[in-house]
RNA sequence: GGAGACUUCGCCUAGUCUGGUCUAUGGCGCCGCACUGCUAAUGCGGUUGGGGUCUUAAAGCCCCUCCCGGGUUCGAAUCCCGGAGUCUCCGCCA
């Protein structure tokens, strides 16, 4: 793993600044050329720079806009050109083998010089198309409507569940979780180093118990569940839209260990799109959903906040993920529906939290429209994100090719997909701590959870 | 890790030895039409994916696509080289 140190920028690759095992395929004009749709930049460039001016410097739209039509225009040209030689080379070998039948000499122009010309314009468009799938790949998603451009201060509560309960004197998580024997802090950095832990006894057993009650809801649901492989190659995290921009932020294997490039993953988002890839759903299956439990391996940048001590940022945590691949008209029903599913979760807990919705400069690149969960701590008398569900529109579907028919037509189109943690315990085990501390010291256990833990009580040990 | 077989348009499959009417066969599925109280069955037709071009749009036309990349050739699903994957057998290891 070349991810422990310092991020050493010649691991990005093979050297030339590309990254391993990307593209897939080789060069691609083709259906994941765009991550954004290129007709729509063509047709109507100004709502896009519009909608891209949310996030970013306008006259870094502008430049970003004007490079990308320029190249779009070089990319057609020579597409053209090229055919057109083809279209020749292709009759004159069927003439030859016409006046080859009828007994005739065949004749042939200049070969090699035809070849030659093709293999030129050719390299002339890889390199093109290259320089266009970068911009491209840079481009984020255009924000929905309703999501205002800013950052972090911009965001909006928009609900709030319960409220803070009263606690005289607080202790936080680290602190009880100490006491109570949940986790054990000091061996996990001895394993693992900085930022990791493990958790013990009734720990472990709190953990697990809302994994796997998590997994049941989401059956109950009726999401399928996978179980994923932790380590996928480069293509999946392009698809996903984490690469290039979040390269540095995953652990990499090193190319002795993977020549084509393979990575842990970050969030079992990037494996379940992943893993339809190149598909063409059957439209009478959508929306498909789907949920995933893996753990979540994050680089995440040294040094450490008071507000996030304890299992609250590390390397490794735990995650439950749902996700559903959507015809477009189906898109705000199921962001609707996973919010209320994710917030179903936190509030049969019995958990105060609120709900905001991200502005754009807050929310992931990949997404159109992202809302927070956040669950409260009252150790720092704030909140912290549990779950973050989001609709990306076609965004991720179209870098990873994954589309449907249209009903009665032939053409395909892309599907939209949506994702929300369901939920995150690393978050969640300690606002459970804190939210339900008692004043002798001990923990209450919610309800839902107890037969699992096998106690309604965590006391110390 | 070793040896062999294999990878064709959603799925199955013909074609590969012997390069050119392969501009890819047939079946299943799917779509449309016909027939029939309904369904089923039957008949006829359509159905790889992507890019370019033209167009209000559709149709049309052109290019690419037979796992991926390269090579040979006037011409490659077919021949050669490299890679990935699947299966069978052997070895090794939880």
């Amino acid at each position: 793993m070349d991810g422990g140190t310092a991020p050493p920028p010649a691991a990005r690759a093979g050297g030339d600044g590309s990254i391993r095992g990307f593209p897939p395929d080789g060069p691609d004009g083709g259906v994941r050329s765009s991550m954004l749709d290129m007709e729509l930049i063509r047709k109507d460039r100004e709502a896009v720079a519009t909608a891209l001016a949310k996030r970013l410097d306008p006259a870094e739209v502008t430049r970003a806009l004007d490079e990308i039509g320029q190249l779009d225009r070089e990319r057609r040209s020579l597409i053209t050109e090229i055919d057109a030689e083809r279209q020749r080379r292709k009759a004159e070998a069927r003439a030859y083998a016409a006046a080859k039948r009828a007994g005739t000499e065949p004749e042939v122009s200049a070969p090699e010089a035809g070849r030659k010309q093709v293999a030129e314009l050719e390299s002339q468009l890889d390199e093109v198309q290259s320089r266009l799938r970068d911009r491209m790949s840079e481009l984020p998603n255009l924000p929905a409507e309703d999501v205002v451009p800013g950052g972090k201060e911009a965001n909006r509560v928009v609900k709030v569940f319960g409220e803070p309960p009263a606690i005289e004197k607080v202790r936080d998580h680290v602190e009880l979780s100490r006491a109570l024997g949940l986790v054990d802090y000091e061996r996990g950095v001895k394993l693992g180093g900085s930022g990791f832990w493990i958790y013990t006894g009734t720990g472990a057993r709190l953990e697990w118990a809302l994994v796997t009650w998590f997994v049941e809801r989401h059956l109950a649901a009726g999401y399928e569940f996978l179980l994923p492989p932790h380590l996928l190659l480069n293509s999946a995290g392009y698809a996903a839209g984490q690469f290039p921009k979040f390269y540095d932020d995953v652990y990499h294997l090193d190319a002795d260990s993977a020549p084509r490039g393979q990575f842990l993953l970050p969030t079992s988002e990037t494996a379940i799109l992943g893993a339809y890839q190149d598909e063409i759903l059957e439209t009478a299956k959508l929306p498909l959903k789907a949920f995933a439990y893996t753990p979540c391996y994050r680089r995440e940048s040294a040094g450490s906040h008071s507000d996030e001590r304890g299992t609250v940022r590390g390397h490794q945590f735990n995650k439950v993920e749902i996700f559903q691949f959507t015809l477009p008209e189906q898109a705000d029903a199921a962001l609707e529906e996973m919010l209320a599913h994710a917030e179903g979760l936190v509030e049969a807990l019995g958990l105060h939290y609120r709900r905001s919705l991200l502005a754009a400069g807050d929310a992931s690149a990949s997404m159109k429209k992202t809302l927070d969960i956040e669950v409260w701590m009252p150790s720092t008398g704030k909140y912290k994100e549990v779950s973050s569900v989001s609709w990306a529109g076609d965004y991720q579907a179209r870098r990873a090719a994954i589309r449907y028919r249209e009903p009665g037509g032939k053409q395909t189109r892309f599907v939209h997909t949506l994702n929300g943690s369901a939920l995150a315990t690393s978050r969640l085990f300690p606002a459970i701590l804190e939210q339900f501390q008692q004043p002798d010291g001990s923990v209450l256990v919610p309800e839902v959870l107890r037969d699992r833990v096998g106690t309604d009580r965590l006391t110390p040990r």
